[in-house]
DNA sequence: CGGCTGACTCTGG
DNA sequence: TCCAGAGCCAGCC
């Protein structure tokens, strides 16, 4: 699985996340390994330049703080909620979602 | 090959 | 809890 470029590998991770669970991209960088978080922020951001890139469920993907990375200007930032709360996840009053019991864990069926 | 651009995390105060 | 600083590195001109 490491022959493909980085980003693709972070793709391909992103997308073994099932709906209803979230992972945190600290998480993703220690899975692909030799990595840092942030490169798999800039992976997620470059996205939408990849359209033929197989879809990416790229909402699963959520700070170590269980909160929304702010994007940009912010307007993926709500879709982004929306979408998770879409598939059934809740968030708190301070906008965070319960990543111990909604943490995806690799190791739970690959 | 050089420069620019970013969806992060951790630590300390 | 919030803020600043440091470390981080792949893509795309």
């Amino acid at each position: 699985m490491n022959e493909l470029p980085v980003f693709k590998q972070i793709y391909a991770l992103v997308r073994q996340v099932p709906p209803g669970r979230v992972v945190t991209y600290g998480q993703l960088a220690r899975e692909v390994g030799g990595i840092s978080a942030q490169m798999v922020g800039f992976a997620l951001a470059a996205l939408p330049l990849h359209p033929e890139e197989a879809p990416v469920p790229w909402q699963r993907v959520i700070n170590a703080r269980g909160r929304i990375s702010p994007h940009g200007l912010g307007i993926g930032t709500l879709q982004q909620r929306v979408l998770l709360e879409e598939e059934g996840i809740a968030f708190d009053a301070q906008g965070r979602v319960d990543l111990e019991r909604l943490r995806w864990d690799y190791r739970e069926t690959g």
